[in-house]
DNA sequence: TGTTATGTATAAGAATCTTATGTATGTTTG
DNA sequence: CAAACATACATAAGATTCTTATACATAACA
């Protein structure tokens, strides 16, 4: 996702942030909205997003659900409950990252 | 460095930011001050950033200054003029990419 | 009828990091 | 005084995550 090697890691943690707020979404619905929410900075890729999302259904934090719309397959994920704490945790590591992030790029406010 | 993979792909940035501030910086002297900035949570692994400074080095970005102190061999590593311009286009691409993270995952704050 | 949008998927390769190991000197501590 | 820890660099094997490319399929639009 995007030319910054930045995002690389984040992948997971905006994944399930998104579902824990929106209840669930389907792969392409998940890029839509991180493409809206960040005015088109950020596309996420399909190769990075649906190994992503199969990984986090592998490991227990994501449930499936197939659906047909307009003759098309969708495939919706929600969180497990295990899902439902890991993504807490991983929220908490992201302030960290950004809290520290922020300390050594701009220490002036340190103060 | 470190265990959360949020850090991957910020190691360049945070390199270039110290050099930027400080002037001339050698390996473990960065290891160090990025341990103090963040209290401990970041740890750069040497596996990390020998080949990170030395590729920095190869694209032009860094020069290199040996010098012994103790009887220990010390490389101070300092940005060029190619790294000065590149550290700032960096610095910019990571307050874009805080920006969008926090737009991610604190939508209610864009309000 | 060709392009764009919607929707999922995988495979090859690149980039970055972890873990482990190696070398060498100086300092502290039991 | 010997072992552990701190200082200082380096690299190699493997893991993880991503990009790029490709594939398949339906719907809408121009």
């Amino acid at each position: 996702m995007k030319n910054s090697q930045l995002y690389k890691g984040s992948l997971n943690t905006i994944i399930m942030k998104l579902l824990e707020e929106n209840g669930k979404m389907y792969g392409y619905e998940i890029t839509q909205k991180v493409k809206a929410i960040t005015q088109g900075e950020l596309n996420i890729t399909e190769g990075a997003l649906y190994p992503a999302l199969h990984k986090l259904e592998a490991e227990g934090f994501l449930d499936v659900e197939i659906e047909k719309v307009d003759n098309r397959m969708r495939k919706y994920y929600k969180l497990t409950e295990s899902g439902e704490k890991e993504t807490v945790n991983r929220l908490s590591e992201l302030e960290d990252f950004i809290r520290n992030m922020q300390s050594l790029v701009n220490p002036k406010l340190e103060f």
